[in-house]
DNA sequence: CTACTATTTCCTGGTT
DNA sequence: GAACCAGGAAATAGTA
């Protein structure tokens, strides 16, 4: 039995789970502010961006906003927070057309009133109360109420568990038939998950992340579609996703990065296909079956 | 017990 | 500098 050294500093690994506030209460403030939480977009103010905080900014918009992500030249905000901050009403609608204001609102907002709204406060076992927020920067899922806790992974072992049938025509992990990367059916009897060929958990990676997708009142803001024709679709809370994976693999250190490597595996066998130049952006690939909203 | 699959773990190096 | 992305390599666990 070999001891990996660094397993048990991987165990509480989901520091940004943690529910937070914005915490610049002076529009300047030093690079001090709170702990861990430190150097998030939302802590910090805009003009002190880093290329990547604006970047993480312009995603959470979208995802907020429901904006069509392929509006977004997102070449043109390879910039500094001190860059996008001098942009003005028709830079922004010069790059984005109709969306720019939303982004120079927001960013006008954010910049005198230190006003982010408070994303990423979904955490595991919380309750998220509706409150009031603005539209421009309150998730859409949060009006909603949603409430996650434990009982969430076990949907897929519950033998009650129900895919909302009126929209959801695809069989649910026990009912498909597995098909192999050549093509092959492995299995026409479904009821028997036992006979289900290098199957040991009952599904796969990817079919975890399709049944998140294909949930979507169980998918507290996680993963989202961004192409749902295509069967591309973005990781929004992606060590959330990762803690999930692991809860149902009972492995309490599984990350991210661990698992984004398996995610990885899926080009080869054509389950994914790359997407370039989007982080955390991966799409359904011609060995992925049952995530089509129409598929038989 | 062996072979195989599907990850899991770790790592180096590159990118945003 | 953090968070991702690319893959190689080796380990691991469940199944045939």
């Amino acid at each position: 039995m070999i001891l990996q050294g660094n397993s048990i500093m991987n165990i509480n690994h989901c520091t940004n789970l943690l529910v937070h506030q914005p915490t610049w209460n002076n529009p300047y403030p030093s690079c001090d502010t709170a702990g861990y939480i430190e150097g998030q977009w939302h802590d910090i103010h805009p003009q002190y961006w880093s290329k990547f905080q604006v970047w993480e900014w312009l995603q959470q918009l979208i995802d907020t906003n429901q904006l069509d992500a392929n509006c977004i030249p997102f070449s043109d905000f390879d910039i500094s927070g001190e860059h996008l901050c001098n942009m003005t009403l028709q830079d922004f609608t010069q790059a984005t057309g109709s969306v720019g204001h939303i982004l120079y609102n927001n960013l006008q907002n954010l910049k005198w009133n230190g006003q982010c709204g408070s994303q990423m406060l979904q955490s595991f076992n919380v309750v998220i109360k509706t409150e009031q927020t603005e539209p421009s920067s309150m998730p859409p899922w949060k009006n909603e109420g949603y409430f996650y806790d434990n009982s969430y992974d076990d949907m897929y072992e519950s033998k009650t568990f129900c895919r909302n049938q009126h929209s959801l025509p695809s069989p649910s992990p026990y009912t498909m038939v597995y098909t192999e990367p050549d093509g092959k059916k492995a299995h026409e009897h479904p009821q028997k998950p036992s006979t289900k060929k290098h199957n040991p958990r009952g599904t796969h990676l990817w079919e975890f992340i399709r049944d998140i997708l294909l949930t979507p009142e169980k998918n507290p803001g996680l993963i989202k579609w961004e192409d749902r024709s295509e069967g591309v679709f973005r990781f929004l809370k992606s060590e959330a996703v990762a803690q999930l994976w692991g809860k149902k693999k009972n492995n309490s250190s599984m990350t991210y990065e661990k698992l984004s490597r398996a995610m990885r595996y899926y080009y080869k066998r054509e389950i994914l296909e790359r997407v370039d130049g989007r982080r955390l952006v991966y799409k359904f690939g011609r060995n992925a079956r049952g995530w089509k909203e129409n598929e038989v």
